[in-house]
DNA sequence: ACCTTATTAATTGCACGCAATTAAATTGCT
DNA sequence: AGCAATTTAATTGCGTGCAATTAATAAGGT
């Protein structure tokens, strides 16, 4: 029987072969974890993008948009609408900073501040449905911060 | 000195903090990655999910739309205007199966098929931009397939 | 002070993701 | 055969992500 080959798997299509792609498996991945919290979320109102952003207020509020997208990884185009919700929302309140006008600080209101205990059982509902050992997770989150950092330029 | 801890970081919060979120490790590395991906794909005037779809069809030619929807864990909400632009862009074929009129299987184009070649470049310089030895890359995908595995209900 | 450059958000436009609904076709049951 | 239930895509609406542009403010050099 002759095959010419045309369509024929070969060594060098390993390389595409979409269960082989790291790419993938971290996009999959992910996706895969928004929809574990969608549930979690929708029960305190918030989308996932928004709950990351009060992640970071929890931790320091009153920062600039700009600080907010370096440590999220995302800029103005993203922010600034899903801040306009989250201050719709009555969550936070966005001012231009006095000392340089050109910043917007985001501060929490004292309903998003509140909201933090809400969220406290969030990470171990996640964790649970992860059906991951903390141990595990911890280590797999470290692995995945060595690999971002190597890919940030 | 009294301090009523309104604010105060203990331990509980240590669940809360970003930098612990296995989510969001996924979620920037994901983001990271696919920006790595950028600048490859413009030149091959694609996408990520498209790429991402070009894939499945480089490996199995003539899959539904729901079979395709299944292998990348993505419904018709995002597929059908994908698959649209792809056709659009004289890529893939979208038609009728003929025994079942409700499937709509995508069939590459000669076209389609022929992007393959420009391709295969792709794999080799994202591992390289990603400065991780092949077995890194391979065991971190493996790591992630097994918990995208444990994720899904 | 003046002017150029840089910084910061906001805006615009496009492509996802996904929930919810709709429409068409098929299957299954009687 | 007839009809309800199921399956399959498409559609609609909303919220991101992100490139590119714009507008406003600040900083720096002369």
């Amino acid at each position: 029987m002759i095959n010419y080959m045309t369509t024929a798997p070969n060594r060098s299509d390993a390389a595409l072969l979409l269960d082989n792609q790291l790419c993938f498996a971290l996009y999959s991945t992910s996706l895969a974890m928004t929809k574990l919290y969608k549930p979690l979320l929708d029960a305190l109102g918030l989308t996932y993008p928004q709950y990351l952003a009060l992640l970071v207020l929890w931790e320091r509020d009153g920062v600039t948009v700009s600080e907010l997208g370096e440590r999220l990884s995302l800029d103005s185009g993203t922010l600034t609408p899903l801040l306009k919700r989250l201050a719709a929302a009555g969550l936070v309140s966005r001012l231009r900073d006095a000392a340089d006008e050109r910043r917007v600080r985001v501060q929490l209101t004292d309903e998003g501040r509140s909201l933090k205990a809400r969220a406290r059982h969030v990470p171990g509902c996640v964790l649970q449905a992860t059906h991951c050992a903390l141990s595990e997770a911890v280590a797999l989150t470290q692995q995945l911060h060595t690999l971002r950092d190597r890919l940030v330029p």
